[in-house]
DNA sequence: ACAATTCCCTACTTATGAAGTCGGCATTTA
DNA sequence: TAAATGCCGACTTCATAAGTAGGGAATTGT
């Protein structure tokens, strides 16, 4: 499972993205929408804004705009930033690789060729899946506001 | 990350399927083999018996065997005793499905679908690969037991 | 100028789970 | 019948999750 913190991070990141045009979203607002402890929130977006995803603007009329498009940011990268290493196993990671501790021999271990697979499967998925690509492929008959707005 | 816990459960179970024969392997054995803190891989071994995966014999020459034969162990079925939900979210668990708590719409949203398609993908691997499979796909040039005995 | 608004930063709390440790009872067999 | 082995519950220690709390720093509408 992951953490509530990761959740709060994609629904805030996915509120940014969604905008219309740069327009700054606060805070405030977004924990008010989704049900999120306004404190807890800044933290993450704070977080955010230091791996160089979102920026801010202070003062009145300030806010959360995306600093890169929401097209160059994947679920996976996003995740590891409160996560740490995605990997299922220590030495599986790219990122932060470690040996496993007892290990004797990583290329006969078992264990780690079959987590391997695993985790191949996943990572391919997260790290390719964008936040754009999240907020495009809307189900069919899950109204959007743009169509909201033509149709109703 | 995988808990110790599991990592020192696919260890055991791997050594107990691997035995030959029925041959029962005793807690002590496998601990000192891994290196597995004895006390804490009985913990272990115990919670393996409860989930009918294996079966022990007490007293001198007891030990622990399979119960159920090791190609109907799946990395998943075990990976599940001990961590629980291998879901990412609590909607997206079929085993112990539980809505989130600040879920407006399960249909529409965006963290859900795209981490269901990660879900999917390693519950793909992780539910059909069993513990004979690992112990079958032998890297080439890895001498197993047998091997070793004809060639070397 | 100044007060309201908003982001920014640090420290603290509380609860939960991981990773064992410890002591001893129960059963089997040489 | 004693040694070996599994079985069981209670306890400890440390790290992390999930916030809470309080205030400082920048910006802007008036």
């Amino acid at each position: 499972m992951i953490s509530n913190k990761a959740k709060y991070a994609f629904r805030a990141l996915l509120a940014v993205a969604a905008a219309p045009d740069g327009e700054a979203l606060t805070s405030a607002e977004i924990a008010r929408r989704y049900g999120i402890p306004h404190k807890f929130l800044e933290q993450i977006l704070l977080d955010l804004k230091k791996a160089g995803i979102l920026d801010s603007r202070r003062g009145k009329s300030g806010g959360y705009v995306m600093l890169r498009p929401a097209d160059t940011v994947s679920f996976g990268e996003v995740l590891r930033i409160f996560e740490g290493p995605l990997a299922p196993l220590p030495c599986l990671s790219r990122q932060s690789y470690r040996r496993c501790e007892d290990c004797v021999s990583e290329a006969t271990c078992e264990i780690r060729r079959e987590f391997g697979r695993a985790y191949d499967a996943s990572r391919q998925v997260l790290d390719s899946r964008t936040i754009a690509d999240a907020l495009a492929s809307a189900p069919f008959g899950a109204p959007t506001e743009e169509k909201h707005r033509l149709t109703g």
